[in-house]
DNA sequence: TGTACATCAGTGAACGCGCGTTCACTGATGTAC
DNA sequence: TGTACATCAGTGAACGCGCGTTCACTGATGTAC
């Protein structure tokens, strides 16, 4: 079985992704390797010869979760003007297809409460993931003109991140949709952005 | 060992007090029942003369987190007027305090992410602790005579929760601090609260 | 061009270990007589 | 008042089971000659 070079680059990104996966679906305790090695198409043993420990494929996994929602920040802006594409971001973030994503979307509600509990790794790509997705909602507020860019992402995020949160913590379709509309529109008046189209 | 009949009691309750603490320090699924055992002075074997199972456990865990809440949200604001007592619990919810206190506090921080993993019996106990403080909060809103009391109690809950868990979840202490300071501020101007003494 | 050998991603059985749960037993104290 | 018995919260050994990790082995393919 000896592959191509690129081989095994595949092969752990496809690990990743999937871990990345069931992470968010279950949490980074709940989830197991052999899991994880199944739905990438292996068995458990090879798992060793793509990470060293199972923390390390966690925090791998966080670094994974923070590119793919980069990934949307930029889908979602590209191509719209800053209050539009801030706008259609709020909209995205506190849409009813992202609070019902078990498997997908940004991981900052999934993880924030366990990440005082992972190892220093973990806890590092998070911080930076963290980082650099307020660093990117600061410099579309300081294009629209806001007066403190970096102080008012940290406020937009903690509005952003704790209405999703609440939202998938209930039960109710009707009161679960209330919070996110609501959040939806005070982000957006609050802020000045634009709702898209 | 025959004791009077209040003995039982008594010792559950202390199982109860163990468990909600060491759920919030280490989350569900990483407690073990003969650690909250041998914290309330107890061996493991005893724990199945007061609680059917483990997920019995955290669903009664989750009802004890939230009567401690509504304890300390009586303490913030038993005394003062409406916006004096709001702007005193949204100080403690966002205190440095509060932030660091690991194994105490509020259980919405803690649990969120877990709650859709979580038995049938504890996401109820969450949902009904979670509408019971939203209901506090909306009460003084509208005591305040803010328009839309109920609507604002939910977004009101969306940034505190979000902005504990980004404080907690960020190692720089620094820009912890900062998260927590702005959101306070960023609260008590959007509702017209006061600040305390 | 053909052949023997080296490589190494992946396999699958086995290992400790921790955890939830069960269960026969203990022994201090309330109750019946 | 004293004695035998019943009660039942709590004990501690044992059970399965799942999971992270290890390790000897496989076998397709690249490389050396």
């Amino acid at each position: 079985m000896r592959y191509d070079g690129e081989h095994k680059a595949r092969t752990r990104e496809r690990v990743l992704k999937e871990a990345a996966k069931a992470i968010r679906a279950q949490g980074p305790h709940r989830v197991g390797v052999a899991e994880v090695m199944a739905k990438a198409g292996l068995t458990h043993g090879g798992f060793y010869a793509h990470f060293p420990s199972k923390d390390a494929l966690v925090a791998a996994s966080i670094g994974q979760m923070f590119k793919e929602g980069a990934g949307r920040f930029l889908a979602e802006t590209d191509g719209f003007t800053p209050a539009e594409g801030l706008g259609r971001y709020v909209d995205f973030y506190l849409s009813a297809r992202h609070r019902d994503s078990r498997g997908a979307g940004c991981p900052l509600p999934y993880l924030s409460a366990d990440i005082p509990r992972l190892s220093g790794e973990a806890r590092e790509a998070f911080a930076a993931g963290v980082e650099s997705l307020r660093a990117r909602l600061a410099a579309h507020l300081a294009l629209i003109g806001r007066p403190d860019p970096d102080g008012e992402a940290g406020s937009m995020l903690a509005e952003l991140v704790g209405a999703l949160s609440l939202a998938r913590a209930d039960a109710d379709p009707v009161r679960s949709d209330a919070i996110l509309t609501r959040s939806r529109s005070a982000l957006k008046t609050r802020f000045g952005l634009e709702t898209a189209q």
